[in-house]
RNA sequence: GGACCCGUAGUGUAGCGGCUAACACACUUCCCUGUCACGGAAGAAAUCACCGGUUCGAAUCCGGCCGGGUCCGCCA
């Protein structure tokens, strides 16, 4: 039969089959049933399209698609027509057409969803959200927010490309649990001890003495015991680090360069998905402010009145403060600090040599929080082999990482950059969970932990 | 780890000492040939998280417990 041969059009080419007989396939969206009459919203990858299923028509096609449901995948063969004029549906990218069903076949039914999908946004609470994250992410809205954090890495990766870094790949099973302050993940492995990496730090900065300019998009992980509405248990980090600087502020012209691009590609290939989440992004126009930590804290104390001017860090109203102040001096909520105190960074930062108990690094703020953190690492031997020692750890532990700065290593840094964090700010999205496609936390492994507990114990009864 | 807040049909909420516990969407049945988050009619669905106390009377007040959330600390 000829007619098996037709090959699959999707939603968004219909609008220029007009008069062609098609075959489109997706999940059904919803169902509006006029009597005789029905109309099903068919999602495909690219859009949606309204298909009609008229008995006059088939009055076998019309039996089967009685039984359709929400979210069944089915098959429809028919014709694409135009509408006329008062039917467009201005509101959908396929609303000047519709398909009158031929035939429709149901590929796989549906059980009944425990919520309605078909609304235009998803009213649910957080962890009825992520208690069926299968099914929450094929939301229309849900999904935008995927697609837009797709174009973040892709920009991160190509803006570094066009500056001459290599891509890398890092392990995340580790055998040193002491790079920074933060709690790890220990693993069993084959009876010994093993990490999961809590960055790739300590591996990008050996790679600085391969290809001398690498980037890496990789998986991290921190225990730390803690729940809030920016961390994950599992992050991605988009991390870069190159070597031959002139000074340490080349790095934060790149990682300025590497965030200007990726809001500008966002808000040029993401079109559609910011306009369904109704998001506008901020613009930089103007170069982005760069403070000491203390020049941060005293304009703080001017505008608040609040005094941190002795704290080591910024807290998260400071930095939601600082971020206004940037604002209102560029246009843009996006400013640099500087200069952390050196016992509060990690070992391998390097300290500014004017003054040693400050060091060479900086956080990028944007739209309220930490977007971007980075730094001059020291690559001297001997210096770092101090800097080891003095934070209270072996240089056994470090060999491989010595060894690389052993045989010769440039001035070097790096920063990286939280991209579930980023991916939340630019959407202003309440908590970093909805960011993250399977968010790991305290509290859950996709299931909820309790759950887990709960079952586990009943099993042992 | 500390502080505060919340638990009511499948989902989201209302009710905050005197109900047969309400509304919207979803669900079931029926009506509807131009809807597009269709519309209309009817229906099923909640021992008001759980345990105890106060009270003539508790979804409502108190204590405990379990679950969830927000803020702080730590961090990306």
């Amino acid at each position: 039969m000829s007619e098996e041969k037709l090959e699959r059009t999707l939603s968004s080419e219909t609008v220029n089959k007009v008069g062609q007989k098609v075959l489109v396939k997706g999940w059904v969206k919803t169902r509006r049933d006029h009597g005789k009459l029905i109309f099903l919203d068919l999602r495909d990858r690219s859009s949606l399209i309204q298909i009609v299923i008229n008995p006059h028509v088939s009055e076998e096609v019309y039996k089967v698609a009685v039984d359709i449901k929400p979210e069944f995948v089915v098959e429809i063969t028919g014709e694409v027509k135009q509408r006329p004029e008062k039917l467009i549906n201005k509101n959908l990218l396929t609303g000047t057409v519709e398909i009158e069903a031929h035939k429709v076949k149901i590929i796989s039914k549906a059980e009944t969803l425990p919520f309605d999908m078909g609304q235009e946004t998803l009213n649910l609470e957080l962890p009825t959200l992520l208690d069926h994250r299968s099914l929450t992410l094929r939301h229309p809205k849900i999904q935008a927010i995927f697609k837009i954090q797709q174009t973040i890495v892709s920009s991160f990766r190509d803006v570094l490309k066009e500056e001459d870094f290599t891509e890398i790949f890092v392990p995340t099973l580790v055998p040193i649990a002491t790079e920074g302050g933060a709690e790890v993940f220990p693993v069993n492995y084959y009876g010994h001890k093993a990490y999961l990496a809590q960055s790739p730090q300590l591996y990008k900065q050996i790679m600085v003495s391969i290809f001398e300019r690498v980037f890496t998009v990789a998986h991290a992980y921190r225990a730390e015991p803690s729940v809030t509405t920016r961390h994950l248990s599992e992050y991605v980090s988009m991390d870069a680090e190159f070597g031959f600087i002139s000074s340490w502020t080349d790095l934060m012209d790149m990682a300025e360069k590497v965030i200007i691009s990726i809001i500008k590609k966002v808000s040029q290939e993401n079109k559609e998905e910011l306009n369904l989440l109704g998001v506008v992004l901020p613009e930089i126009t103007k170069p982005i402010p760069r403070l000491k930590l203390k020049e941060a804290q005293k304009i703080l104390f001017e505008k608040t009145g609040i005094d941190h001017r002795s704290d080591p860090d910024l807290d998260p109203s400071d930095e939601k403060e600082i971020c206004r102040w940037a604002e209102e001096q560029t246009g843009a909520p996006f400013v640099f600090v500087t200069h952390y105190p050196t016992k509060k960074r990690p070992f391998y930062t390097m300290p500014d040599r004017q003054d040693p108990e400050y060091t060479l690094s900086f956080d990028l703020l944007g739209i309220n929080e930490e977007w971007v953190t980075g730094g001059q690492r020291i690559n001297d031997y001997d210096m770092l082999l101090d800097h080891i020692k003095k934070w209270g750890n072996s240089p056994q532990n470090f060999e491989i990482y010595l060894q690389a700065f052993r045989y010769g290593m440039p001035p070097e840094g790096g920063f990286a950059i939280g991209l579930e964090r980023i991916t939340k700010d630019i959407l202003g999205i309440a908590n970093i969970r909805e960011a993250s496609l399977f968010p790991r936390d305290m509290e859950r492994v996709d299931e909820r932990l309790s759950v887990i507990d709960k079952e586990e114990a009943k099993a042992k009864q």
